[in-house]
DNA sequence: ATAGGTGCAAATGGTTTGCGAAAAC
DNA sequence: GTTTTCGCAAACCATTTGCACCTAT
């Protein structure tokens, strides 16, 4: 099967061009907000329609480890992926539990937390996983 | 199978006493650290040797639901359970990529930025998951 | 030509669940 | 005696992997 692609993605470090990878971070791209692994697959799938699970996972771990994308757990037994952001990308999610929608928080607060640990545990990051779960202005009123 | 059963949760919101209740607790309590489910089972395993896997899971999660223990996640797809701390338990986990261990570290910047988060974003804050990865000072040097 | 990627189906690992036997109250 | 839990094995769900085939360079 030959498809169009787009090599949009050839300067980045990924090596072999293949037209299920372009597709991917195509999507990405464009959507610009956390995706999981099936919701990826579900999209990719409308354009070609014999892209394999397996291959959106494995090129997730690939695009993971270039630094194309991040990679956040949310909470979830399943992970979210996102285009990495240039500059300040520290951010807090607030993941609600009445509408399930995730709300970005940015504050200087975090900067400052990660350099203190740094400078008092000698701890070199390199990852950061922030979020908090509750309720959101709308579904205020927790269940109990 | 019939135990001897420790009621000193008798106070607390579980309803039903069971010898397998009794032990989780007091394990968990001995422990006083992060424990995934399968090391909660190895370690009740040599007490009570009949202990299920299911049923350290179904009382992990009536635990959690009745506020005994708390629940994190810290990038693994496994879970970690510890005993829910009085006052602000609110803290920052350190997971070293290299030895694996997790450390603590606590700072008011955290409440700070917890507190934050309710003012601006009127988000009423229910679970706290905040962790970072990197290298602990032993284990600088990363391998790339 | 060849290194590497892809699709498929099977395997994995953590967690959940249906069910009949057994314990708690 | 009734309600709930327990142990077991099977089911689940996200993710990973072995393998034969195919593609990019």
């Amino acid at each position: 099967m030959r498809m169009q692609i787009n090599r949009n993605y050839e300067q980045s470090k990924i090596k072999p061009v293949t037209a299920q990878r372009s597709l991917l971070l195509s999507i990405m791209q464009e959507t610009g907000m956390h995706l999981d692994a099936k919701e990826l697959y579900r999209r990719a799938s409308k354009k070609d329609a014999n892209i394999s699970l397996a291959t959106v996972y494995r090129n997730l771990h690939l695009f993971k480890e270039r630094g194309l994308i991040d990679e956040r757990h949310l909470g979830q037994t399943r992970c979210y992926y996102e285009m990495k952001r240039l500059g300040g990308h520290q951010h807090l999610d607030l993941v609600c539990q009445g509408c399930r929608q995730i709300i970005e928080f940015k504050s200087p607060l975090i900067r400052k937390l990660i350099a203190e640990v740094q400078r008092k545990n000698d701890f070199s990051v390199t990852k950061v996983e922030l979020y908090l779960e509750g309720y959101c202005n709308k579904c205020k009123e927790p269940k109990r």
